[in-house]
DNA sequence: GTCAAGTGAGAAAAGGTTTTCTCATGCAAT
DNA sequence: ATTGCATGAGAAAACCTTTTCTCACTTGAC
């Protein structure tokens, strides 16, 4: 076999070879260093380094300056021991491929870190044994609170949390009775979409969407038939490409005056169908508009032309939930109820048009 | 405003009243709740729990079985804290939109669940000062070790992780010397794509792909001058669709013979690729074979034939990187140096053929 | 009846930090 | 000169486990 194993780590002779403090413990620098180097005692270095307790300026200054210079990091574990907050908090979440989760997961983030807050991700993919030993474990390791997000306004994750003596939030997944739920703003971001089509002077906007049992299907469904009236039909179907492609052979099918405009559930849709639209002829956007929803760049902005569309904003709904639960952490009072956070339009080239005026 | 607010969880009145344990002290159960339910010391309550020390059978599993109906579960912060290991690890990533990261992840989760650690992830987008906060708060928190990724296997994560006194394991990014690097082997997967193509009958098999800086894209393209000969050319690009399209549009408009294989450098240029032929009345694979890499299913199975491609079984790379940080962890040796893990050919449609006959 | 060995269980220390309590000193006021 | 008070700093407890050490008691052997 080889000679050279890593194990150096056991040893860090790096650590132990510039830093020589008080005989030479093995383990990381305590604040018993910090004092002994200083000169005082353990406690009086500890309400120095957190700017409490009763003492001199200079002692405050001097147990500080030392501090920093041993590079003294207190330790979380005994810290959080005795103040009963860890500083970690807990996601789970059942969308393994992360369309939805990342942009939430890096909001959440973006927003804790500001605060020493770490995330524990657990990917628990509907398996209710496994969610259950991921919350247990995250429980056992004190986290101050849990955030429950998924990749269905209208699925529950396959495990209960209710009754957790931790507070939990949800985000863009189904929540409980009294808990705290964010979701993206169905309704206003289809709104958006239609009424876009129609202010680009579109008539005869046709409505390409995924699965009725979705409920984001419906209330888009439902935005849709406020804004665009009932003139053009509804096509449920499924989240693919072939589907939004499908859909479009069947309207150009159909006798009669064709659609000026598609308003798609989803960007795959809206590629599939601007896939079609291009094999007929049908010049996009010059003859038809052509809208889709999730903006998933990948998708989106691949799109030939690259798709107008509506924006969830998943990662603003992420800051806002982790926000949410560091409140809670902190005992401080959050009213309980479902938040609905307002959608943005993504102006690209497939409705003609120029960026919205806002 | 409102009336009702969430601060039950303040109050677990829920666990208080289920279980009134021991003069109802407001915090968890612990393992004093446990002695003095099962009337022994706490001393003999841990022993008893950890199938350490000499008691009598039945003391043992009197204390077991009350530990259980009391919900008893240690604090993982008091235990860390003793035994110097947390059971948490960091990930480090600077992939944000997961393409490569959230398999690998997936993995590193789906190895260590087992073994009770849970995961830290950590987005640092490119951020040097990000990264490093994030790095701090993780040795604060007292990480086992540190798995770093990335998107690139050629670039470095933008902070230095090599004088920690904590493992550190590299997936799918730049390691650093006498480290240990997991990655995926580029060459026998390009190997796998270009002996499929020649297994199928194909003499003029092209080559589609990034950016030549790439360290992948110039392994791959070695791998294929060696199966493939220098008959055709390497066509160097981006890492996009309309690349693939474009480079399909250069080969055809070439005098004399057109390829009748592409192997691309990725799924994305592999369906811009396919795009372009069937626009242009090729039939894939009749007259042309296809075949990506990746796997990246939302690329790959829309592209219309599913493209065969190849998987760098990023999953599997990340179990490994995860049960190698935690024998690192455990002090168990390991040899330090790059793993190359093989890559699977994912058969579709694209290339015609079955299935491989392994 | 004494001693050795073995058995079951508790006391105490340790881990790193924060916080409360106590103490000593010095100074001003009586 | 004694009291009262503010100030600076340390001792000790607490958080929850695990582990080592010690002790009391039983049993079997001489």
């Amino acid at each position: 076999m080889t000679v050279r194993l890593v194990k150096a780590f056991l040893k860090p002779l790096q650590k132990e070879d510039v830093l020589n403090i008080s005989g030479g413990k093995r383990g990381r620098i305590t604040i018993h260093e910090v004092a002994s180097a200083a000169g005082v005692s353990i406690s009086t270095a500890s309400k120095a380094l957190n700017d409490t307790g009763r003492m001199g300026a200079e002692t405050r200054e001097r147990v500080k300056r030392i501090a920093g210079e041993i590079g003294y990091r207190p330790n979380a574990l005994a810290r959080g021991l005795l103040s009963k907050r860890s500083f970690t908090i807990g996601l789970l979440t059942n969308d393994t491929y992360g369309r939805f989760t990342l942009p939430v997961m890096a909001g959440i983030s973006d927003a804790l870190v500001d605060h020493g807050v770490s995330v524990f991700l657990c990917a628990i993919e509907d398996d209710p044994a496994l969610a259950q030993i991921h919350v247990d474990a995250m429980l056992d390791k004190q986290v101050d609170g849990i955030i429950a997000t998924g990749k269905r306004l209208d699925r529950r994750l396959p495990v209960d949390l209710s009754n957790l003596h931790v507070p939990v939030v949800y985000a863009f997944t189904e929540g409980t009775q009294n808990s705290v739920t964010f979701r993206s703003d169905d309704e206003q971001g289809a709104r958006l979409a239609v009424e876009w089509l129609v202010k680009a002077g579109r008539r005869r906007i046709a409505h390409i969407t995924g699965p009725e049992e979705f409920f984001s299907v419906r209330e888009r469904a439902g935005a849709y038939h406020v804004v665009a009236g009932h003139r053009e039909p509804v096509l449920y179907g499924v989240w693919s490409e072939s589907w939004g492609h499908e859909a479009v052979d069947q309207l150009w099918k159909r006798p009669g005056e064709k659609p000026d405009a598609l308003f798609c559930g989803n960007d795959q849709i809206a590629r599939g169908a601007s896939d079609a639209l291009r094999e007929r002829g049908v010049k996009v956007p010059r003859d038809v508009s052509v809208i889709g929803f999730d903006n998933w760049e990948i998708v989106a902005a691949q799109t030939r032309p690259p798709l107008t569309t509506v924006d969830m904003e998943l990662k603003e709904l992420g800051r806002q939930a982790g926000l949410t639960v560091l409140a809670l952490a902190e005992g401080r009072p959050v009213e309980p109820g479902v938040r609905k956070l307002p959608c943005r339009l993504i102006v690209r080239q497939s409705c003609g048009g120029k960026a919205p005026k806002d």
